[in-house]
DNA sequence: AGCACGCCGACT
DNA sequence: GTCGGCGTGCTC
């Protein structure tokens, strides 16, 4: 392999981790550097880092162009890193100076490596021998030639640090600087494989022999809970470690605990790098440098981790690849599992999509052909489903203005008695979603927006879920000015809650919503506390779909099936059948199978009797045709422009002027809706509202997207964000 | 991202 | 007069 190389005074073209959109030129320092060398450059008054990208373009003025300051002391970025971040950038319309801020996510970067004293067996006898002395002597000779901190040290011979020194000065122990960052240790591929079962040992021979083929591909890993998915693709891992190359294994945030560690090393002998947020400083700096040295074989990660410098990688595991928690929702956008596809076919690299119940996405790009699809059976015999209901709502009449049908009720009464949990599932926030009068017909509207207004009673107000406005609730009919004839119409979680309260006055009951919650972080460990049993009965709307894990829950109602398959959310289909698979994985486990209610007015519909029927090729095939009849993705393609402001106002005229101004998406036939409140209005003090692009699949979009947003200037508090493939449309 | 430049309101 | 608000533009 050949690196071009640069010699001092040639002109370089930098990219720094700076927001600046544009390459830099500048000369190349005494000594020269290679092409992707990490370097420091002087930018104005202040020192920053930047990347040697190309060659200069010699397009500023020769006389200003300044030195590069030094080569930092990592491996050089290589040409796949770069042409990844690129077309990254490219598809998620970000700048590239982003790009490089997501691969230099490492403190310490431009530090020279720090050193530490380590401490080894001497080479002469201490002068007077004593049981302290001897323990040291003894851990050192049974390591063989090993060094330790002299904090290890004394602690393995189990003595004070001043025997070590003692033992220094007389050599017979040696003191010397070595680089605190230190290469991981070797995984063993052969360390301690499981005995497979002969399904899993088949789709680990098909993972092998795609890792031997040496060129890119990916597979979808299909498998139930308990289908034992893990121990295959660690078989691919191992293939990998074979081969000498690298493998990253991505999990979602929420699954990133020491147990998949301790896995890892009962199967490969010792601990894997580890990367992300829970990671300290001093590791993080180690995993990056180690990783880029080749010295890491194998990174456990959250979806940050995708952006190592890896030096020679043969794998990426894209664990819970339906996980939505892979999709970046703030800072640069973008979809980890996608990403992983990315990279890996430039580096010619195998990909494994894992999952119990893959995205749609992936069982459309596997029904292509696109990629290799593999399934696991259960070892325990056929999937345990949960028991799956249809409760017709045509002939289980409930009260006016009643949503729980006697069928459920019951249900609930039972987990109740059995001290288990019950989900109610019903995806509308707020308390009814209309308010009518009674006297003329009248549904309150917003003012700006050809909306219905949401009753809200946590707020005591009127919302309207199109543009956010609020409005106190009127007393009087504003069309008829008919009074105390309002009524609220349709159900909202904190409706339900109302109704649950008075259907059972003793259980405690809770209600999940995103609109309850100050924080993500605040939310999470709400959740958390209620998943360990800290309710009877949750009410939750979306937002319990997303991962999380409720072991004592038993029975989910889902109130309105009917609600998912069409309308505002396209994905509620999806994720109200991945829930039901979710009881059905704890089913399988706990002694209590769980047991799944839907109240339907339509329980002939095809997906409800894909549902019901357990039939996941029919469910995915049902919600293929609809998603392709209505041209959303998979089947077309969709990004979210996010806008922001701490004025309201500000953002909202913005919105509208854009949607107005939207004559190159026209020319590639792309529609533009809203503006709408984005799906969290309000984040630290910033509003924000979102305009939906939908496009046809071959359509240019990014091209059209950058043209579109270019002719608006963000002036002020505005910021304005571009989401390719936006992952909710609620 | 910083930092300088520059053009309008309320003080000495 | 001039101190300082932060909008705009530049950094090789």
């Amino acid at each position: 392999m050949t690196t071009t190389f640069f010699h001092e005074g040639d002109l370089v073209a930098v990219l720094t981790a700076q927001p600046i959109d544009r390459f830099l030129d500048y000369k190349a320092p005494e000594g020269g550097c290679h092409l992707g060398a990490f370097v420091e450059v002087p930018l104005g008054p202040r020192k920053v880092l930047g990347v040697v990208w190309r060659a200069g373009a010699g397009d500023f003025d020769y006389a200003k162009v300044r030195s590069v300051i030094r080569v930092l002391d990592v491996a050089p970025m290589r040409d796949e890193m770069q042409q990844f971040l690129t077309r990254a950038a490219d598809y998620t319309l970000t700048p590239m100076s982003a790009m490089l801020r997501l691969a230099t996510r490492a403190p310490g970067l431009g530090d020279a490596p720090s050193m530490r004293k380590v401490y080894r067996l001497g080479n002469s006898e201490p002068d007077r021998m004593t049981d302290a002395r001897t323990k040291v002597l003894e851990v050192l000779r049974d390591y063989g030639g090993l060094s330790f901190t002299l904090g290890e040290l004394a602690e393995m011979a189990g003595v004070g640090t001043s025997v070590v020194k003692g033992l220094v000065k007389q050599d017979a122990v040696f003191e010397e600087d070595s680089p605190r960052d230190t290469p991981y240790p070797q995984l063993d591929a052969d360390y301690g494989g499981k005995t497979l079962s002969p399904d899993q040992a088949a789709g680990a021979e098909v993972l092998r022999a795609a890792l031997q083929s040496d060129v890119y591909g990916t597979t979808l890993l299909k498998g139930v809970t308990g289908s034992g998915k893990t121990e295959v693709y660690l078989e691919a891992v191992a293939e990998c470690l074979r081969q000498g190359r690298q493998a990253l294994v991505l999990l979602p945030e929420i699954a990133l605990s020491g147990e998949f560690i301790t896995r890892v090393e009962a199967r490969f002998g010792m601990k894997p790098a580890e990367w992300h947020s829970g990671v300290t400083m001093t590791e993080r700096r180690r995993c990056w440098r180690m990783v880029g040295q080749g010295d890491a074989q194998m990174v456990v990660g959250a979806r940050s981790a995708l952006f190592l410098p890896f030096q020679n990688l043969g794998l990426i595991v894209v664990d819970e690849e339906h996980d939505t928690s892979y999709k970046q929702e703030d800072g640069v956008l973008y979809n980890a599992r996608d990403m992983a596809v990315l990279r890996a076919a430039i580096n010619g690299a195998q990909v494994i999509l894992a999952s119990a119940t893959p995205s749609l996405e992936s069982w459309a790009n596997a029904q292509s052909g696109k990629y290799k699809r593999l399934v696991l059976n259960s070892r325990f015999g056929p999937a345990v489903l949960p028991e799956m209901t249809a409760i017709d709502m045509r002939s289980e009449p409930v009260p006016n203005g009643k949503w729980v049908s006697p069928s459920l009720k019951d249900a609930i009464t039972t987990r109740l008695e059995k001290g288990e949990q019950s989900l109610i599932f019903l995806n509308r926030r707020g308390y009814a979603p209309i308010t009518l009068c009674r006297a003329c017909g009248h549904q309150i509207g917003c003012d700006d927006c050809d909306a219905r207004m949401v009753e809200h009673r946590f707020l005591k107000r009127l919302m309207c879920h199109q543009c956010g406005a609020t409005k106190p609730m009127p007393t009087v009919c504003p069309h008829c000015e008919a009074e105390d004839k309002l009524a609220p119409v349709g159900p909202g979680v904190e409706r339900m809650a109302e109704e649950v309260t008075e259907l059972f006055p003793d259980a405690r009951i809770v209600v999940l919503s995103s609109d309850l919650y100050g924080s993500a972080r605040a939310m999470k460990a709400h959740i958390e506390e209620i998943a360990q049993g800290g309710a009877d009965i949750i009410i939750g709307t979306q937002l319990v779909a997303k991962g999380h894990n409720f072991p004592n829950l038993t029975l989910v109602g889902v109130i309105d099936a009917d609600l998912g398959l069409q309308g505002s959310d396209l994905r509620a289909a999806e994720r109200t059948f991945q829930l039901m698979r979710q009881v059905a994985g704890r089913a399988g486990r706990a002694e209590t199978p769980g047991a799944a209610m839907l109240q339907t007015f339509q329980p002939e519909h095809a997906v409800i009797r894909a549902i019901l029927a357990g039939d996941e090729e029919s469910f995915w095939a049902a919600e293929a045709a609809e998603r392709k009849a209505a041209g959303v993705p998979p089947y077309g393609r969709m990004a979210g422009i996010i806008l922001s402001s701490t004025n309201v106002q500000e953002v909202f005229d913005l919105g509208t002027d854009m949607a107005r101004r939207d004559g190159p998406l026209r020319q590639i036939g792309a529609q533009v809706f809203g503006p709408a409140p984005a799906p969290i209005a309000r984040v630290r003090g910033r509003h924000r509202v979102r305009l939906l692009v939908k496009a046809d699949k071959a359509a240019p979009l990014q091209q059209a997207l950058a043209q579109w947003a270019a002719q608006f200037k963000l002036r002020g508090e505005l910021r304005m964000a571009i989401d390719i493939d936006p992952q909710s449309f609620y």
